[in-house]
RNA sequence: UCCGCGGUAGCUCAAUGGCAGAGCAUGCGGCUGUUAACCGCAGGGUUGUAGGUUCGAGCCCUACCCGCGGAGCCA
């Protein structure tokens, strides 16, 4: 087969003839010279047709081209100033593949739903690559991250008996002769599982909430990432954590930088996420908040502005912890210390992009943790398993799960984490 | 579930209670360097639904439907 031509390589086949496969981004056109775009999938080059150099019948053939029609484009690469991608091509031949009917997305602006609605179309303009890309570099740096680290990836089941947390809201379905099933909220008693058998785990897999979260930060379907590591206390929790987020946004930085161009995103803001990030308890959060004027109370749970106010106050993402254990799941351990509060620890985002992260140490006691099933009132013999990893050889351990796609629209700079996944699943959508 | 905002041409939007419009898209014509190209012409409407007030309703009133994003909950 022959080797194949694509726009982010044309810089090595200047003066070559080369035939580019794609699709017609836009075209314009004079009376004796026209400019098709084309678009591959790797960029956009603009094609050069001019009337006395292809003749009459090649000049009417591009006529036929509407928006996102699939065509081939044969000519010779040439450097070129005033082109964006730096290349533009003098075109001697197109070959039409197929023509498109009348697209819809236009160059001009549209709405959210009508959008959403066409997603699948959507995911062709210029913004859409740029978040797509960005996206997969940070799944990309994830991996790399933990390869580098010696974890191993330890794949959660996504049907589960039970809920994890025992807070939120389930996909329930029907399970053959055994009940109901519950789509999984979160890999993570199976990751803590993983951390004793492998020492250092990470699950990476789709997650389900079936919340009415009607919001710009809410999925029904999101991805997460959750490491877990044997002999980890809150503090190396949080050391990783910022090694981690570290990592992925100087990739971004270092990978992405055109992507991050198109989208617009403020630069500066992403270069100062270095470590070490601010570490603020609990109790510290309470009182900048009370400083802002705001009335809370100690032992809430901090809302979305709370989150905002305080991540307002850092250049970079800030770790809080040490929450209220009222507020937290069973699974935390309390802090001996102060009984009071939990060895938790949420990253907020800057910008107001709110909690991005969530993790803990785990209780690691028999006794304590089965008395905290029985206060959650959770399902004893559903959890028997997990009781397991503390009658055999337990070991303090700590792990905290990362939303891709908060992290996605927080390095994006987006406004809804809808742009952020391919088909995005919210309340009152499901297509396409 | 609660609070707020919205629904007018294919799309984005305008229209003091007084003839329903513009830009883009589409079609036709023009233009040899365009960058969301430009210029000219044309087609395109049950103003979310059902009632009500009024000489007259896209606009005011009532109910409903749909959507949006915020709260709660969370990543």
């Amino acid at each position: 087969m022959a080797s194949k031509f694509y726009i982010d390589n044309l810089a090595k086949h200047v003066g070559q003839t080369v035939t580019l496969q794609g699709w017609l981004y836009n075209l314009r056109s004079s009376g004796k010279i026209k400019f098709l775009l084309l678009r591959d999938g790797t960029g956009v080059c603009q094609g050069v047709m001019v009337k006395s150099v292809v003749g009459e019948e090649m000049f009417a053939k591009a006529d036929q081209l509407t928006q996102e029609s699939a065509f081939a484009m044969t000519g010779t690469v040439r450097a070129e100033q005033r082109a964006p991608g730096g290349f533009e091509m003098d075109v001697t031949n197109i070959e039409i593949i197929s023509v498109a009917k009348e697209y819809p997305i236009t160059p001009k602006e549209h709405g959210v739903e009508f959008l959403a609605d066409r997603r699948h179309l959507w995911l062709r303009s210029s913004r859409q690559h740029a978040i797509m890309r960005v996206r997969h570099e940070i799944i990309r740096s994830i991996r790399e991250f933990f390869a580098g680290r010696g974890f191993t990836l330890l794949d959660a089941p996504i049907f589960t008996p039970a809920a994890c947390e025992g807070t939120s809201t389930l996909f329930e379905t029907d399970y053959f002769d055994l009940g109901k099933a519950y789509l999984t909220q979160s890999g993570q008693l199976y990751g803590e599982a993983g951390a004793m058998a492998l020492g250092k785990v990470y699950v990476f897999g789709p997650t389900f909430r079936a919340e009415k979260s009607k919001t710009r930060r809410h999925l029904t379907e999101f991805w997460m990432v959750e490491p877990e590591v044997a002999f980890n206390d809150l503090n190396d929790n949080m050391d990783l954590a910022e090694d981690f987020l570290e990592h992925i946004v100087s990739n971004v930085l270092k990978n992405r930088m055109p992507e991050l161009k198109t989208l617009e995103r403020n630069i500066q803001k992403l270069e100062a996420v270095k470590r070490p990030f601010p570490r603020i308890t609990y109790d510290q959060a309470v009182e900048i908040l009370q400083k802002n004027g705001v009335a809370f109370e100690w032992g809430n749970d901090l809302g979305a502005t709370d989150e905002t106010i305080i991540s307002e106050q850092f250049d970079r993402p800030v770790f809080v912890h040490r929450y209220p254990s009222e507020v937290k799941a069973f699974y935390m351990k309390r802090d001996p210390q102060n009984p009071k509060v939990a060895l938790a620890v949420d990253v907020l985002a800057s910008e107001g992009y709110g909690e991005i992260i969530g993790g803990s140490q785990r209780e690691d006691d028999y006794d304590v943790l089965l008395q905290r099933l029985k206060d959650h009132d959770l399902p004893q013999e559903a959890f028997d398993w997990y009781l397991d990893l503390r009658r055999f050889g337990s070991v303090p351990h700590s792990g905290f799960g990362l939303g891709i796609e908060r992290t996605v629209s927080w390095i994006c700079g987006l406004e809804h984490v809808r742009e952020t996944i391919p088909f995005p699943r919210m309340i009152y959508r499901i297509t396409p």
